[in-house]
DNA sequence: CTTCTAACA
DNA sequence: TGTTAGCA
């Protein structure tokens, strides 16, 4: 399936290999709505890279992103809450990288 | 497509 | 508080 179509007013951009999305597929994708996810973005939870006219640009790793807070909220957290697990998220992923450098290291 | 305002659950 | 709808 190609990733980039359905009824979007202003196309993203032809690169095929980057994957972005307009808004309004990102919000199919994620199987919320647009509004929410603007909403997201004012919360922090996510933060699509924008192109020079102002339109939001989501990556795939976006939308997975937004797949996860749409768990997360399922799961009867609130947007203050997941801004937190995401925070954790990314602190647990530093300390992950870190460990695994120091146990590739022989000894000290 | 964007931001904002307003109303509903 | 989060979601949805309409307007500029």
């Amino acid at each position: 399936m190609d990733a980039v179509s359905g009824t979007p007013g202003q196309k993203p951009g032809p690169r095929a290999g980057q994957a972005l999305y307009a808004i309004s597929v990102a919000a199919k994708l994620a199987g919320t709505g647009q509004q929410n996810i603007r909403l997201y973005e004012t919360k922090g939870l996510i933060l699509p890279e924008r192109t020079a006219g102002g339109t939001r640009q989501y990556s795939d790793a976006d939308v997975a992103l937004l797949l996860h807070i749409g768990e997360l909220l399922d799961q009867g957290l609130n947007l203050a809450g997941i801004a937190k697990v995401l925070e954790l998220e990314v602190a647990n992923a530093e300390l992950r990288r870190a460990l695994g450098r120091a146990r590739s290291r022989p000894d000290t």
